[in-house]
DNA sequence: CCAGTCTACTTGACTAGACAAGTCTATGCA
DNA sequence: TGCATAGACTTGTCTAGTCAAGTAGACTGG
């Protein structure tokens, strides 16, 4: 395979020419590697440069190749196989990612004022589809809250969240209308691993009358399950009115 | 500030005994930290060991040292800066992740079924809104796609997709039967770049005609934009009945 | 013809140094 | 007192080499 045309093969140690940027050596490699695949020279699965092919090419030493081709492995631009090579990554199998953050964050960020209503907050002994997602046993005591959340005066989210009270023994005691228990949550114990499903539904319709919107106006559905080094502590329903709510977030590999 | 337990200080080149699965050791002063960060012996913000500290601590070189506290910062577990030292980041600034995944990988991996129809397949003249988002003309010519996407039968996604011709130029010559848009225009420009929102919606009329749901059914709606090197390559707006679909992911740091 | 072995090439991981550059503190001078 | 500067400490990056381990193809003996 023939190779992309090369930035300018100059090298001594990244001499600051006047006011150039000075792009480090390791960038270097990982810019040319890049922009050869951008312009489709290495299509998806094609045999790209060795390590030794590179160290050659651009003049450096093998760490700094190996940087540039595991900071693009981890980026999921390509595929490396011992004794074999570094392939190039078939991207229309690397997944996308959308960004969701904690609310309270959310909209201080958009310079709005947010504060919430606390409708429950007691312990509660956990039916069985709570049970089986904290890792409980069917009755046993957990912490239930039941807050809605507002941006400048309108409902935004109802959240309807389970605690694990061997993770947070004084969930109950914070107080909610100060700080989101999920930033209470994380204080207590550091997120190591969550997982979410979102879909479009109907809200119930007591989550209807707490947001204060129609029965039939489509809601955001957010489920979350949090997980401590293999201990569950928590499970949210997090509902928002379709018209006041949307996730935004973006891809850049 | 003291530091937590040790495993086993014992050095020497990573030698197996036995079935011993041998840790690197830069994953093992990499586990020493996400560990200590895990059980809160360093809090968010607090000041961890220093490069320095960690290599007389564990007896590798310092490259081993960067190399694991590196991967804890593109993790987002801990914030470095240059002459100040290491610092255990502030978890719930962190954004999770939610995965969405090529339609038709999605349903072939679930053994299912895909099959797909094609209602819209021309050369139009852009309106302003399409115009603008893949910076054009107002009336320069874009090409136009309106497909539905069927899961063992089921309509589970509209899909109307405006691209730019000078990124496809054969874009309309494919058979959208065979293959997904997606598919062909990550063949044809390497996706780089994409933004989306998702959001909770109502169908309009004809897409609820076309997905075989009423009217007033709760719709998840992805509008995804995708740019290559800076050129706007296609806007697709994505219809999901909510009772069919959802996207899930997870998050691990 | 087949099975085993050998070799060349690849990535994976590490060492022991080096220099650069950013941040803070303590010191000394005007 | 106020300011400049010199250290000490930190991370950022690089070099030139080493050994280990996985893969594929060629070569060889039965």
């Amino acid at each position: 395979m023939p190779d992309p045309a090369l930035p300018s093969l100059t090298r001594r140690p990244s001499v600051r020419v006047s006011g150039a940027p000075a792009q480090a050596p390791y960038a270097r490699v990982k810019d040319y590697l890049k922009q050869g695949l951008a312009t489709g020279h290495w299509p998806p699965g094609a045999l790209m440069p060795s390590e030794a092919e590179l160290v050659t090419r651009f003049g450096v030493s093998r760490m700094t190749v190996t940087r540039a081709l595991r900071e693009l492995q981890n980026e999921g631009l390509v595929t490396r196989v011992q004794g074999l090579g570094t392939y190039a990554a078939h991207l229309q199998q690397v997944a996308s990612t959308l960004t969701i953050r904690d609310l309270h964050e959310e909209i201080t960020a958009r310079g709005h004022r947010h504060h919430a209503e606390v409708h429950v907050a007691r312990e509660e002994a956990a039916v069985v589809s709570v049970a089986s997602q904290l890792g409980l046993e069917r009755g046993a005591p957990v912490f239930h809250t039941l807050i809605v959340h507002f941006e400048n005066g309108l409902a935004l989210q109802c959240e309807d969240r389970f605690v694990n009270p061997a993770c947070a023994p004084d969930y109950l005691q914070a107080d909610f209308t100060q700080t989101t228990p999920t930033h209470y949550l994380l204080q207590v114990a550091p997120l190591w691993e969550a997982q979410y499903s979102v879909e479009a539904g109907l809200p119930s319709a007591r989550e209807a009358r707490l947001l204060g919107i129609p029965a039939q106006e489509p809601c955001l559905i957010i489920v979350r399950r949090t997980v401590n080094r293999g201990v569950p502590i928590t499970v949210a329903r997090l509902v928002h009115p379709g018209s006041r709510y949307r996730v935004e977030g973006q891809f850049k590999p």
